[in-house]
DNA sequence: AATTATAGCGTAAACGCTTACGTAAAAATT
DNA sequence: AATTTTTACGTAAGCGTTTACGCTATAATT
């Protein structure tokens, strides 16, 4: 099939321990010999064999990025592909592949890619993480960075959204446009983002003195269908808010709906800001003012991490925290 | 770090051989001996290590997703995301895993995926494919199969849209509710889905004797933006049309800013129908009159037919065709 | 000029697995 | 009972790299 180092020794009479050397940029042969052993890789479009050298080096040139969303199968999730593009745009550049699984179990010892030592590193990103499956794959020294998830006791490298000031920021814009019955829909409590989130949505209402008006629902999953139901729940309840902070923008959506069937209209009978800023964010009617989530830069950030951390395995790990940009548009009602 | 055959067969004073032999439920290996390693090889958390047995069968057990779309980087493509997911999900099934490629060139030279040997297959998808890419890579003799892209005089296995089918269908429905002068809106001719929807729509037309009406514009991508300036020319021109088949739903999102801009209503002062059936569509205002394409479907046709292709080297090209579904929604005002 | 260092190469082992081949014992055949 | 076949293993080679080690010339040192 394709060329190996021991066609190019051959070709010119040399050694493959030598081809390697040259090819490798290691000291040990000389300039003249190495420009002609490149010449002849070039003219056999030599390209060394991974499995080969993989065995050796123990290291394959490709990170693991796993998936564990509330959504299974999560078919079409907005968020996860701008992050698994811009990661491997990064990764491509330092000569890295990455490789996918969505569909796994919680568990490391099903997680073949790293039993089987496919991958140098992992990047694992969604809710669904459990402490267990990512403590032992930290326990197994693997590179491994954590994606908006963050899990106590654990010496993983996160990068997370900075959750609770877009919260704190999404949740003060209806306040200053005089909202005071604000109320919040979010996902499970047990989630890190959705803990961060109603935090920031507290701190706002509590710094303006309505802890006693504070309203939220949390539900089993950030969905459609679930904000529907919240915003139902509070549409219906004793007190109707004025104003609803959801925790994303799947959520707000579902909002809409409620409102639309409750015979209402948005911003003037409600209104609405989500969090996530999804494409669909800026096309729905009306526009969803929302937080930006930065997906592209958070995805890049954890390339270079895990770029990092396998050149120096010693490294200490590193929370980062990526901040948010409230995006005004129509649902708030303030334009 | 992890076990090898090597542990294993000195933990039971055998050799690697039979080691190997019976935990690939080879012959020539008794069943209690047999049961003996696979009960040591669960005990010590035993998985092969790829590198080794990929160099010896020259299998890896992962095959490529490469995706060279229109949008680079195409962030947050709504479309091959699903694919990608439903590709994931039947392969694993099968053992193996994908990789990804989506900023790579268009140059099978520069295609580190397979040139490294660490694929065992591949799946190609989007309009971006050039003949002299895929060409080279099916006479190199690597399973491939094309999504929604068909190259004439190329022997590679297709998966393809019912494009035409499902652009009579659009077309047809906007007939039958009166429109006379439905023009439509697409992507340059030099993709094949794109002259297949265009073909769709104009058998369509010709079918009910309105050649001459015929009004389309083709544009250099099948973007919102380009689908918003196409819909402008339409509406500012000579014989404003009243009804829009647009080639795609994001080409059909801008139309709706057109008509927008310009003091219109949906689907009162036009009726519009897009193709797709991406998740915006039920959600926008008016919701979307689409073509649904059965994406999770064609992705898991595409794994299943390179796995086939990967058992069985000399099946001949297959081309498959994925039929489609009118979904009637506001857009079209017949509702 | 004798010694020591260094640059430039080859040799060979190793990585962990699969598999062709060999061999001895057991089973089947005559 | 003698032969052939089969079963159940071990031996060893090989997949394509990298790399520790050794060797020989040349260069640098004294």
């Amino acid at each position: 099939m394709s060329a190996t180092t021991n066609d190019i020794a051959r070709k010119l009479n040399i050694s493959n321990a030598t081809v390697s050397r040259a090819l490798n940029d290691r000291p040990g042969v000389s300039n003249e010999l190495r420009q002609k052993v490149i010449n002849v890789a070039n003219e056999l479009g030599f390209a060394p064999n991974m499995a080969a050298r993989s065995l050796v080096t123990a290291r394959t040139q490709t990170i693991g990025f796993v998936i564990r969303s509330f959504d299974q199968p999560f078919s079409s999730d907005p968020f996860y592909f701008p992050m698994l593009t811009a990661i491997e745009l990064e990764l491509v550049l330092h000569d890295y592949h990455v490789m996918l699984d969505t569909s796994g179990s919680d568990n490391v010892s099903h997680l073949r890619m790293v039993k089987q030592n496919r991958v140098d590193g992992l990047i694992l990103a969604g809710p669904n993480l459990n402490l267990q499956f990512v403590t032992s794959i930290c326990n197994s020294g693997l590179p491994t960075v954590l994606i908006d998830n963050k899990l106590k006791h654990t010496k993983a490298n996160t990068i997370l959204t900075d959750d609770k000031g877009g919260a704190l920021d999404a949740t003060q814009h209806l306040l200053q446009h005089g909202h005071r019955a604000v109320a919040h829909i979010g996902g499970p409590l047990e989630w890190v983002s959705s803990r961060q989130r109603y935090a920031g949505y507290c701190e706002a209402m509590q710094g303006v003195g309505l802890n006693q008006q504070m309203q939220s629902i949390h539900t089993e999953a950030t969905t459609i269908a679930t904000g529907e139901a919240a915003t139902m729940a509070l549409l219906t309840g004793p007190n109707p808010p004025t104003a609803i902070f959801a925790a994303n923008d799947a959520m707000a959506v579902g909002a809409m709906r409620a409102v639309s069937t409750q015979g209402l209209s948005l911003p003037n009978d409600l209104a609405l800001v989500g969090f996530d800023n999804i494409d669909l964010a800026d096309h729905i009617t009306p526009s969803l003012t929302t937080i930006r989530i930065f997906k592209e830069q958070i995805g890049q950030l954890a390339a270079r991490r895990i770029i990092d951390l396998i050149a120096d395995t010693t490294s200490a790990p590193v929370e980062t925290i990526v901040s948010t940009e409230l995006v005004i548009r129509r649902s708030c009602g303030c334009s």
